[in-house]
DNA sequence: GTGGCCAAAAGTGTATACACTTTAATCGAA
DNA sequence: TTCGATTAAAGTGTATACACTTTTGGCCAC
């Protein structure tokens, strides 16, 4: 279960930061993250290291890691490169449609069905988030999956702070017509289906709303406390 | 002119893989290298841990790090995923030319000839990909000129593993073309031509030359004594 | 009260120390 | 000689120590 222990670190901390148990701009000091982890401070900082290049946290120099609060213009472009790539690649996975592959992404829609009904807000962001990085595994591109990957962590990031509720079962909604237009290998059909669902989670942030106001208190997570700060 | 101390050798380090100062392949002691920066291991690990997230080296648990050797699927695959943002750019590109832009551009790839001309290596492989990272800056968008910007690095690696010599003055001449054809605003044209570009790029890699085969003795380096591990 | 200065506390940045793993080298037996 | 085992050397992984910076809290002058 557990590899490097960094990574274990790594991963739990972008969970709680993505799923809001650290609020943005939130400070995390590394003997408490420590202590929290039972290792030492160089552990801690390996991992705030790569979070930071992640662009999770904010590394100031002397000062601390901060829980990144991403600017709607630092929004509108990792969304304007996820367009990029995403349209190009539902294009081209028409063509290497398998059975296989449209069982793989159906099976994952399921998932996301699970936790929509259950309200589960975690599981929901990442699993909708993930719908996209399994699209580019299941092409066999690595490198894609990865890059993506990157992009849709700092969206699960945009999106929670800015999205409002009802989004998540629109975008559930969507990603079955997706499959259903890759199955039927109508490329037309589904790059316009992708390009409309990725412009509409863009436009379904509410950039009116104050970062600040999400309510941390709600969510009484392993890093609840340190959210306050 | 110095940051941070380990950005410092993470850009230094970069350099050396990026310019066959490092083969692909060698190991990276700490120790040695703490000792040539005149620092700790501990940047130096901080460092060689950015390398790693960047896929300039290969970090290995116990055993160390090793300058990265990229498969030829893993050179397609970046290259695939560059293709799927650089026409897509191109694109957006054209309707956002300004005097101002092509006028940078133009600068750039003088600085390309020159590097050329001299035989400059090193120089010449960095702003080539450059080129393509100063267009995504042009339009603006950060987030995409640094996501280019690790995949160019990865394909510096890659075209000095396998790219034949006479390539360069081609890829700067293409460059060229494709400035051209922005500054008259020829969309299809200049999405044909980056379109073209990057397939050369890629299919002018000589796969079948064996990696460990560049000579390293012939660029005496700062690092060349590190190599012949 | 308010603004600014000084000192103590908290926190980050880097180096060092030490345990553990891998690598290599040496020696003995077949 | 060659293979295998044993042991020393080299190297990585983590913790700790300490210097330096930022933050905080209190005190005094106004």
């Amino acid at each position: 279960m557990e590899s490097s222990t960094t990574a274990q670190i790594v991963r739990t901390l972008t969970q709680a930061i993505v799923a809001h148990q650290l609020a943005p701009g939130a400070k995390l000091v590394e003997q408490k993250l420590a202590d929290q982890f039972g290792v030492s401070r160089t552990l801690v900082r390996q991992a705030l290291l790569q979070l930071s290049q992640h662009q999770l946290i904010r590394l100031e120099p002397a000062r601390g890691a901060f829980v990144a609060a991403p600017s709607v213009n630092e929004a509108r472009e990792v969304f304007a490169v996820r367009r990029m790539l995403e349209v190009e690649m539902t294009r081209q996975f028409v063509h290497h449609v398998t059975p296989a592959r449209i069982r793989a992404l159906k099976a994952h829609v399921a998932q996301e069905k699970l936790a929509v009904d259950q309200g589960d807000v975690t599981g929901r962001t990442a699993l909708l988030g993930d719908f996209h990085v399994r699209m580019a595994e299941l092409m066999g591109n690595d490198v894609l999956a990865q890059v993506l990957g990157q992009l849709v962590s700092r969206c699960a990031l945009i999106t929670l702070m800015y999205q409002s509720d009802r989004a998540a079962q629109h975008s559930h909604d969507e990603h079955g017509q997706i499959i259903k237009a890759l199955a039927a290998k109508d490329e037309a059909l589904a790059v316009q289906l992708m390009q409309a669902h990725l412009t509409h989670v863009e436009e379904n942030l509410d950039f009116d709303r104050v970062p600040a106001s999400v309510d941390v208190s709600t969510a009484p997570g392993q890093f609840a406390d340190e959210a306050t700060a």
